[in-house]
RNA sequence: GGGCUCGUAGCUUAGGCUGGUUGGAGCGCUCGGCUGAUAACCGAGAGGUCCGGAGUUCAAAUCUCCGCGGGCCCA
């Protein structure tokens, strides 16, 4: 039984195309054998990065989803064992927002009065929302993962995988308590993440003052600038540059005269028109360790000395007046530089930003209200220089609208300042794509790296696994669910989430005593983070699974994710096992608008992925993407070019359509015994040799992550070599009705051709190519195409020559084409000759071998080649370049003119057929009627008239019965007539 | 405010590392041609301050610096 092709539609609809795929590949279970194949062979490693889904996927999702997907189909082919597993972000304050949302709540309190445990719960819930969305695009886009067995990160194992991790950096004596200057809703009582702030900024106007401190040993005044007088109740220090220039200066106030420290450089803007005497220069360091008399005396100061100048480098002389008031409660860099310089620490405020009452005259007063009353006192003091207004954009909650407070909070932290070396080190092992990202962004964030603060003083997370005992204060780090079992005095609920954990109570191994734990979740980024182990629930199960999984080969995701999640897996596993925990990492750009604009919700420009699916399909949407750019760069996302898209894959599916067309009319019979490459013809070689030229070209740029490269030389090929060179200068080829070697050849090559695109193709759009696939394979290939190795060049089969040739040709093609056009004659008109002049005789020797590709596509009756211009008239010149010229004869005789009407009526009738839809195969008869020198024409080309457009009879006359047409053919009229035989 | 990155025709982009004929291509537009796989294709035309400015150089889209605009990260 001859192999037969399937039928198809020349139109055909990508949508339903790929829902029977999606469907085929339900059925067979595609993805999982395709895993499974190659089970035993060189892994290559991919760590998923968990999505949160509780919002719908975005464009920004689909990207990386199919990023992720061309990688891992193309390294599947490639003889890899590539298992993929899916995986879900949990936890965070971003679920906990969302939830906070629906429910009304504003505040910790407000949840906590709620009760944790319900609200942890829905948290919980609202996770996996959008699941079945999330799974849906994600399976629709043909992102081949493992769904069903996806690892979570608020499950037991993966949080007992993280406890075990976080004991590691514990027992190292890594983990440590500190304090943390927090951007602080007073109303909220919550600290809020960057992106929360950043999208709260107001310009405000604040009071500007300027204020004495006198130095103890001296009568001369340190002058400081604020723009918040509530943090002087937390002063500890004064900080002044070290390099540069201070000035003593007596300054004139009114009646009498002070003597001031400041910056030389701020003199004139900080003393705005006061008369003043320099009567002092000094470099700042000089001032290094003065003491000064306290403004206030209500602080509690713990931890260290108070009130004393310090030098930093962070001092600007930009505002001010070069000496900054230093309050370690209310600042980050204050509070770096006083816990570096043994410095004490005081917080007067309380959570609700209200004065304690270590500040008795302003207890309870809301910090901002107490602004007016302070400076109020240091003017009677005397120690208020100059007060003004300035205007600057200040940070407000986004939820309530009160200013936010920098406060310093308790919190547990990572001491990755002293992995640095590490980091750095483990960062050298891994190639990053785009380059600049490894010694740039990346590269910077390492050599400036601070402490993590891990703690979160929230609900809905990873409880900070460490409890303290009541009476002596010992702390201890709990690794594992046996060992809290081992050492709980209550019992241990399967839920290790709060509110239940906060029960457990352990004994002291000190004193006996009770330890509780600490409130803290850890941040959200420590889970993603130890996903390499933790989605293995290591080491308490699978250590030899993640032994063979770690370090990962291969992550990719959007740019955003470089201090992220990109960070946040290497200090994990730097901490821990101080490895690398990936090789390779691609960094995607962002989706944004038409105008270039990033996606939000909020401004409402978010494209539906599901109406691009419907209406453009899946392959479509990632050719788009494959194609729109290098993938480090933005996308301008717009659906005008991924209809664009779709142009190509019709080209791909014309030449397919093409072949399917021809192979089922005369049953031809793939792989019957395949003649051997050298015995085809030109074109079929060419063909090959370009193939297998683009072959080494793809894989190249994949394996260099530059897909849009490899997409768009699968593209040129396609649409350039293939289809509007291959196959239009083969068509005929395909047309004769009889056996013969040569259409054998030309269908052999096709069809290798074709077999060859879809895998090649199949990491990019493994739908079409596997519907294709699935009508051309015969039974001993595989069942799909993405069980295919992919191809690889074959040496043997490249002609570079050939291909050097043929490029030529193609230009000297196109310049006889604009002869004809300059000379005003149609293709279709045939002419005698044309002259090919080439001072290299090289060239000319590479045009020799294909001139009947020049004669046909220029429709000459010769091609002659010569090494000098021909001298001789009626000859219309083109030069191709320096060295080659195309001189085209444009003279008629009444033999070119008589098959110049032939060839415009056998279009006619061609068109005729085609109007008729007749069947490629049927016969016809022909009837004309026309003045004598046409019918003379006719006559002299019946034959070849009849071959072309398989008439059976042709004769001159009119039938009512067949489907005539009159026509205008230059200035003759001629009547065709045509009806099925 | 700082770091990184991008800016080439109406739109999407190649080229940039390694400076050197007239800065390529696709979509769209105008005109002409071709067409028995193709809503495809071919030819001609209109359309460019290569974001702006300065510098280096015999020579800059390309290298350097300073701006402007978009994006990301951080403050």
């Amino acid at each position: 039984m001859p192999q037969s092709f399937r039928k198809e539609e020349q139109r055909v609809d990508f949508v339903r195309l790929e829902e029977h795929i999606l469907a085929l590949w339900d059925r067979e279970h595609t993805f999982e054998r395709s895993v499974e194949q190659r089970r035993g062979r060189e892994p290559f490693v991919f760590v998923e990065g968990p999505p949160t889904a509780n919002g719908l996927p975005h464009p920004g999702h689909i990207l990386t989803r199919v990023m992720k997907d061309v990688i891992l189909r193309y390294k599947t082919m490639r003889g890899f064992y590539v298992p993929r597993r899916a995986g879900w972000d949990t936890h965070g304050l971003p679920v906990e927002i969302e939830v906070e949302k629906e429910l009304g709540l504003n505040t910790k309190g407000e949840i906590e009065q709620f009760g944790v445990e319900e609200f942890n719960r829905r948290c919980r819930e609202s996770v996996f929302r959008y699941e079945k969305e999330w799974v849906n695009a994600t399976k629709r886009v043909g992102f081949w993962i493992d769904m069903n067995n996806p690892y979570i990160t608020f499950t037991s194992d993966y949080i007992e995988s993280v406890w075990w991790s976080l004991k590691e950096i514990w027992k190292r004596g890594l983990l440590y308590r500190g304090h943390k200057v927090v951007p602080f809703c007073p109303r909220c009582e919550t600290a809020l993440s960057t992106h929360e702030v950043a999208q709260g900024y107001q310009d405000v106007e604040d009071p500007s003052i300027y204020v004495k401190f006198r130095l103890k040993s001296d009568s001369a005044f340190m002058l400081a600038w604020t723009t918040t007088p509530w943090t002087l109740i937390g002063n500890i220090a004064l900080a002044v540059h070290p390099g540069h220039t201070y000035v003593k200066v007596r300054v004139r106030e009114d009646e009498q005269w002070d003597i001031l420290i400041l910056a030389e450089a701020r003199l004139d803007d900080a003393l705005n028109g006061h008369e003043y005497e320099v009567i002092d220069r000094f470099r700042g360091e000089a001032l290094e360790g003065m003491e000064y008399v306290p403004l206030f005396e209500y602080a509690n100061i713990t931890g260290g000395a108070a009130h004393k100048v310090l030098t930093a480098d962070f001092v600007s002389l930009d505002e001010g007046t070069g000496v900054v008031h230093i309050a370690p409660a209310f600042g980050e860099v204050d509070y770096e530089l006083c816990r570096s310089r043994n410095m004490g620490f005081t917080q007067p405020v309380d959570s609700k930003g209200r004065f304690t009452e270590e500040v008795p005259p302003l207890r309870g007063i809301f910090v901002k209200d107490a602004d007016k009353r302070i400076i109020e006192w240091l003017r009677e003091r005397g120690i208020l220089f100059r007060e003004a207004r300035y205007l600057h954009s200040y940070p407000f909650c986004w939820r309530c609208g009160s200013p936010l407070l920098y406060y310093a909070r308790e919190s547990w932290f990572i001491a990755m300042k002293s992995l640095r070396e590490s980091l750095i080190a483990n960062n050298e092992k891994i190639n990053w794509y785009p380059g600049n990202l490894k010694y740039g962004r990346f590269g910077n964030f390492l050599e400036n790296i601070e402490d993590w603060a891990l703690s979160r003083e929230r609900f809905w997370g990873t409880p900070l696994n460490v409890w303290v005992c009541n009476s002596c204060g010992a702390e201890y780090c709990v690794g594992s669910v046996h060992e809290l079992r081992e050492r709980a005095v209550s019992d241990v609920p399967d839920d290790l989430h709060r509110p239940y954990i906060d029960q457990v109570v352990l004994r002291c191994e000190n004193c006996g005593g009770e330890m509780k734990r600490v409130r803290e979740v850890i941040d959200c980024w420590y889970d993603s983070g130890s996903a390499p182990f933790a989605q293995w629930h290591y080491p308490f199960e699978n250590t030899d699974e993640f032994r063979r999984n770690f370090p990962a080969d291969f992550i990719t995701e959007a740019v955003d994710q470089t201090r992220g999640w990109f960070y946040s897996l290497l200090a994990v596993s730097t901490a821990i096992f101080n490895e690398p925990p990936y090789l390779n990492v691609l960094s995607l750009g962002h989706i944004l608008d038409e105008q270039g604009v990033k996606m939000s919700k909020s401004r409402g420009n978010v494209v539906d992925i599901n109406r691009i699916f419907n209406n453009d399909g899946a392959d479509a949407l990632r050719w788009y993407l494959f194609t729109a750019g290098p993938p480090h760069d933005d996308i301008r996302f717009s659906e005008r070019d991924i209809t664009r898209s779709k142009k190509f894959m019709n080209t791909f599916w014309n030449s397919y359509f093409f072949f399917i067309t021809y192979a089922i009319i005369d049953r031809f019979i793939p792989h019957k015994e395949a003649i051997p490459v050298d015995k085809r013809n030109y074109m079929d070689r060419w063909v090959i040799s370009r193939l297998n030229t683009v072959i080494g070209e793809v894989i190249e740029a994949i394996e260099r992550f530059d897909v849009h490269v490899a997409a768009r030389r699968l593209e040129e090929f396609v649409v350039n070599d293939l289809s509007n060179w291959y196959i239009r200068r083969s068509r005929r080829r395909f047309w004769i009705p009889e056996e013969s070697f040569d259409k054998e050849c030309a269908y052999q090559t096709l069809y290798e051709v074709l077999m060859t695109l879809c895998k090649l193709l199949a990491p990019f759009l493994p739908f079409i190519t596997e519907h294709i696939y699935q009508n051309l394979r015969d039974t001993e290939q595989p069942d799909s195409v993405h069980l295919c190795d992919y191809p690889t060049p074959v040496e043997s089969l490249i002609d570079a020559e050939l291909e050097d040739s043929m490029s030529m040709v193609v230009k000297l093609v196109e310049a006889g084409r604009r002869a004809r056009s300059d000379a005003g004659i149609k293709i279709r008109q045939p002419l005698s000759d044309v002259v090919i002049a080439c001072s290299d005789a090289d060239k000319l020797t590479k045009v020799r071998n294909l001139m009947d590709v020049l004669r046909d596509e220029l429709n000459v009756r010769a091609v002659r080649l010569c090494v000098e211009h021909p001298a001789a008239t009626g000859y219309i010149r083109v030069d191709v370049d320096d060295t080659l010229s195309l001189f085209l004869n444009t003279q008629l005789d009444k033999g070119l003119i008589a098959e110049g009407l032939v060839r415009d009526i056998v279009r006619r009738v061609q068109g005729m057929r085609k109007e008729l839809d007749l069947d490629y195969t049927a016969e016809i008869r022909i009837m004309y009627e026309c003045d004598a020198e046409v019918e003379e024409a006719i006559e002299s080309f019946r034959d070849y008239i009849c071959a072309e457009t398989l008439a059976v009879e042709l004769k001159r006359g009119k039938d009512g019965h067949m489907y005539g047409r009159s026509w205008k053919i230059g200035d003759r009229d001629v009547y065709i007539a045509i009806s099925e035989r």
